[in-house]
DNA sequence: TGTAAGCTGTGATCAGTGCTCGCAAACAAG
DNA sequence: CTTGTTTGCGAGCACTGATCACAGCTTACA
């Protein structure tokens, strides 16, 4: 079908919208978050500052379309790195998952921080963000779920939950065939995975880890034998 | 022996400073570090904005200041909560200090943000923070060493983990006794703690956890397991 | 006692920020 | 050809961190 020229304008507002994230990506990768404004990319295109406005609403706004790039990006690579290992070996699916996991926010730390430091606009995310930022919890649900399902899980976990601590639709629609404390340790090794690759990046291992690589190795496979995998 | 009027100068001044401190706490705990500002203050105390740089040589090292404070208020809040179970019962010392640490997080949100979250000024921390960072590790490392010393570790760590992975001083000068894979399970311990506080505080759990409390006890409980207590 | 030195607070000022608004040019639709 | 919409521009507002010359005040010393 033939462009009309419509389309030719909004493929364009598309292609400058495009070419302020990517100026804003830029920005953020070099000087972080804090460093990032309105008039620098504006800078950078070689256009007046107030000419932003007409394509984003406000610099929280630019952010938040940065953080939602900052998750499908993180995402297809997670899921790319478990799409290279057969489904039967659940346990190099999971490590593969988080090592992709780290492997990204190391190659991008302030982008990472971006979406797993502070919260910068407020304590609310925005409601497009829930969505994408879900997409490694999911990749490694989906392991849990096949693990389940092939009855590879050696319920190891000595320790008792008090029912109720989930919300009832992740069991459901997230972790169908999942026992409940196999959940919660799963939950729990996706948070305690991002407290890993945070305290690293952040700086507080300073001190104590000499080889990051190592230590990330053991807690990856601490994860993986508390999930029962 | 009497005050030299030096003496008075110097507490003047030490007055004046913490004087911007509570002003610059208060700030911090209303609007986040993002909306402190150095104007913010003055406008509080009721002096030009220029007089506060008298005091401070940047706003940098106002949070910086603040970031000490913070970690030394956590870290009494923890010693403290940690102090009031008798020595022997060592699960209960470690679930203590755990859940401190929480209570404080939650309490204090924006100046936890500003320890565990993003570092705002750069990557390396001052020097002067990273003393007073180690209060909660140092609680949680008397407490595996305790263990050890009791023989009372029960050593179900099914993970090989290569040597090297941690700083030698930490081996000897914080965890003396420890054996080596429980002791890489510590530190991993304690980075999945500060992982589940961020990980709730930052909004990260919001569709999966209904009951935060009975996850973070549950959190807790796993974490007391993986170091064998 | 007189005077020089140091500390502390002030207002002006600079460069930078997010954001708004009136205006003008370009362009599409009628 | 004439509307109406879109897109960019420059000026401007209110705010920020930080510096500077200047003025008091207190202290120390001759």
């Amino acid at each position: 079908m033939p462009k009309t020229a419509a389309d030719v304008r909004a493929q364009a507002k598309a292609a400058m919208k495009q070419a302020i994230l990517d100026a804003a990506l830029r920005q953020l990768a070099e000087t972080g978050a804090d460093g990032l404004s309105v008039r620098g990319v504006a800078r950078e295109l070689g256009m007046a500052s107030s000419a932003i406005y007409r394509h984003i609403p406000s610099r929280d706004a630019l952010l938040t379309d940065l953080i939602i790039e900052g998750y499908e990006s993180l995402g297809q690579e997670a899921e790319a790195a478990e799409r290279a290992i057969p489904r039967s070996e659940l346990p190099e699916r999971f490590s593969a998952v988080c090592h992709a996991a780290r492997r990204w926010a190391t190659a991008n730390p302030h982008h990472y921080a971006l979406l797993y430091g502070s919260p910068v606009p407020g304590y609310a995310a925005p409601t497009d963000t829930i969505e994408p930022a879900t997409r490694v919890a999911r990749l490694l649900a989906v392991i849990m779920v096949d693990a389940a399902n092939e009855g590879a899980i050696r319920v190891t976990a000595p320790v008792e939950v008090p029912p109720g601590a989930l919300e009832p639709e992740i069991l459901t629609d997230f972790l169908p065939g999942v026992a409940y404390p196999v959940a919660v340790a799963g939950i729990h090794a996706w948070s305690s995975l991002f407290g890993m690759v945070s305290f690293e990046l952040f700086g507080h291992m300073v001190g104590s880890v000499a080889d990051a690589d190592a230590f990330f190795d053991a807690g990856v496979a601490l994860l993986s034998a508390q999930v029962g995998l």
